[in-house]
DNA sequence: GTCTATAGTTGGATAGAC
DNA sequence: GTCTATCCAACTATAGAC
């Protein structure tokens, strides 16, 4: 936002605001937490004046949802660029990639997306946690294919396992505040989809 | 606690208003998360007055690092157990079963220790999120042991695949509320503990 | 559309009677 | 050791001036 005062028509800064706010909550609420985070917190982090978050999202949970559509927008757009690549392998390697080069941010404070997932599932209401689900499936649906074009048997099983497996080693590099974890644990997964056609079908944690 | 009143000494009572408490911890916390759970709400479940819960545990703080040893002592008294097997591989399956019959709670709830680890990661004080590090720090020493007794190349990968594999198992089965995962990758886990010894595994002194 | 002030609620923690 | 009453801080959300 350079052009903070500018006048376009009324939309303009609103639009701004909006977005901050949704940047800001993806943001914060990864680092802090759901549950630790305030509002003020968010609006800080946004520079937009507290009282005034309550005009673009009514409630905390709706700020929630934002950073939700926004980690789906990452994801789209990440998909999306990997689809360039023309070979389903190279795709998934660079997906792969994509996990290992957020290894900092993952050994700090965990996957996004899996956090929020954690989180969101004991917050009771709104039914949040169903919505960090579709974001996941969609994912999943998208390894999936990939192993599907590689003629793969069994590519929802194969999905589960790589996808489970990068959530799994964000958590425990989380955990144990390492990011080698994500890099080891990236090659070795990198070697695996390497290794496909030779091997039957089932990935084992190797 | 069915002698609610009786006069052995002044401890009885106390130590299993204690230990009480303990349990209710760990479950409600698991279930509620660490954020949503107030003091109340453990008192309750642990048919203790509100109040009187101070008098065991200063703070929630306190409360939470007893549901942590809760845990630690489940997993010590399961790899107890396993150690009874004569087989290392034997031991390993044994822990894919364990994680596998509390498929549904793990669907529910998500892994105990794992969204524990989630949640106390935001929790900036007390340094309650190293204390959960050591415990699956532990339960990856005891995986890396058994591979090293089969021989296996490169033990410590191998742990942090299996017990990855598990926490992101946990996560996804949670995230979709589908058990059936946990079965399934459990099953592909056991598969692969099974075939371990075709596996090729870096050539070399074993 | 923007912002301040504040209402209303919740929950951690303590004091002190029994 | 047990329990009640209460203090106090924090936070969501709203009312309403500009």
């Amino acid at each position: 936002m350079t052009d903070s005062k500018d006048s376009r028509h009324p939309r303009a800064k609103a639009v701004g605001k909006r977005q901050r706010l949704m940047a800001a909550a993806s943001r914060v609420l990864h680092e802090q937490g759901v549950e630790r985070t305030t509002i003020a917190d968010i609006a800080r982090a946004a520079d937009v004046p507290v009282g005034n978050v309550y005009y673009y999202f009514k409630t905390k949970d709706e700020l929630v949802e934002a950073a939700l559509s926004e980690h789906t927008g990452h994801l789209e757009a990440l998909t999306g660029r990997l689809d360039q690549l023309p070979d389903p392998r190279e795709r998934l390697k660079g997906l792969v990639e994509a996990w290992v080069s957020g290894r900092d941010t993952a050994a700090r404070y965990g996957c996004p997306t899996g956090t929020l997932a954690v989180e969101l599932d004991k917050r009771a209401e709104g039914g949040l946690d169903l919505a960090v689900g579709h974001v996941i499936r969609r994912l999943l649906d998208w390894v999936e294919e990939q192993y599907r074009q590689l003629g793969m048997a069994d590519p929802e099983e194969l999905a589960l396992a790589l996808v489970g497996a990068y959530q799994g080693m964000s958590l425990l590099s989380n955990a144990l505040r390492d990011p080698e974890i994500m890099t080891r644990e990236g090659a070795r997964l990198v070697r695996w989809l390497d290794g496909l056609t030779e091997q039957v079908n089932t990935p084992g944690p190797r």
